[in-house]
DNA sequence: TGTTTGAATTTTGAATTCATTTTGATACAC
DNA sequence: GTGTATCAAAATGAATTCAAAATTCAAACA
């Protein structure tokens, strides 16, 4: 990360290193939700023994990555529908809280920053780049949460976020969602102009809630891909 | 926990035995903030050896309940002030959420059990009985929690709460915010008995952000008590 | 042919062992 | 007397080993 000639040396923790691994392969897709996470056949890929790894598997599991079964290993935790219903809630109260930070900490250039981001954003919308369009939407919420300036909110965001990341990417956005969409950021920027805090959280949570919709439908797609994969 | 004839046995691993059992020497004060936990020493007390340990150690740490210092053990996470104003806006956000979410999901029984326990913690209030008013407190926060019906809501929240819940029931209030703190609380009542959700996440966000004050004040006690103990 | 039982294999849980790093103490130099 | 260097002891990090439970597979039986 930072390599500055005065920071101290990073060096992190096999176990950090592990942790960070195993979750990168479950949210870029190298472990597939359901599945068992197999402790012979990962310690082999990264080269290490079984227990730093048990170590970053329980950690993991701590967070709701994986899950545990008692004498049967690790597998990939799959989000369903209710925990989706559970998460967005909790995702809209801290990107509202997020919001009613940014507007009072938010610098001039910050909102330029995000101003940019925005128009940007637009500009892949026009062009129906969906996935250019995802990356910036992520960014600009992303940069929200830090300029709120409370790192700890943006652990507990990431760590719901990280969860659904997948869902949100590939998200089978319909065109009329996604006019909408463009339409609350243009509110989220113009209430961030005007450093309207209540309003900006109040824009946010319901953008939110509105994505809760997005995640469950590609999630129910997924489910159906699933199946008809398993029927074959 | 659920022992009916149908369910399945319990088993719970050694692994999460030893995490809450850990946890709770923090909670309780067993393990004093900022204290090197000795493997050696709690292996011996617990009857274990270190590889089950190390793993709760871990997961501890990714909570936030204690630090690991790369080859120099673990310690438990002191609070400091910045750690404290960074939670109770978290809390603060989860606790509106949960009291928005409660306004819908309350039934009469709910809403009776809480006018309950307000007027026992008033009761409590007037004869300043301290510990009795601040176990009360807790649960109706915790009923509320729970009314809100979002397990992952209460998860989140108990890991925050629990970081602090020995300053708070230690809290030194002063009789003026006691007061404060009462009349809070019966527009907490009165706001949950009309169903305003709205307005219930209005004041509970205001309650934490007073409760955040005591809180810091407790620490800066707490601390100014460390530094003369170590002094002597 | 289908089901069930039981042994062999594999996998997981936990203890032990080994290697590395840190810590503490003593001796030595200045 | 102070500060540094060196070495011993302790603690930590990680691998290995051992024991347990679960899974697999084949044989026996209905």
């Amino acid at each position: 990360m930072d390599d500055t000639p005065l920071s101290p040396i990073q060096r992190q923790s096999l176990h950090d290193t592990i942790v960070n691994r195993v979750r990168a392969m479950v949210y870029d897709g190298d472990l597939k939700p359901g599945a068992k996470v197999p402790e012979k056949m990962l310690c082999e890929t990264l080269g290490i023994s079984r227990t730093p790894l048990r170590e970053a598997l329980k950690v993991l599991a701590s967070e709701g990555v994986l899950e545990l079964l008692p004498n049967r290993g690790a597998r990939v935790a799959c989000l369903t529908g209710e925990d989706v219903d559970e998460m967005f809630p909790v995702m809209g109260a801290l990107e509202a809280l997020a919001g009613e930070l940014a507007c009072v900490h938010a610098t001039e250039a910050d909102i330029a920053e995000l101003r940019a981001l925005h128009y940007q954003m637009a500009l892949h919308h026009t062009r129906a780049e969906r996935n250019e369009y995802f990356a910036i939407n992520q960014k600009i919420h992303e940069k929200i949460m830090a300029v709120a300036g409370n790192p700890l909110l943006v652990t507990m965001y990431e760590g719901l976020a990280g969860r659904i990341r997948r869902a949100r990417y590939i998200s089978s956005i319909t065109s009329g969602r996604w006019e909408e969409a463009m339409a609350e950021h243009e509110e989220i920027l113009n209430a961030l102009e005007t450093r309207d805090g209540q309003r900006l959280a109040g824009i946010l949570k319901e953008h939110l809630r509105n994505k809760c919709e997005a995640v469950k439908e590609v999630l129910r797609k997924d489910a159906a891909e699933a199946a008809s994969a398993a029927a074959e």
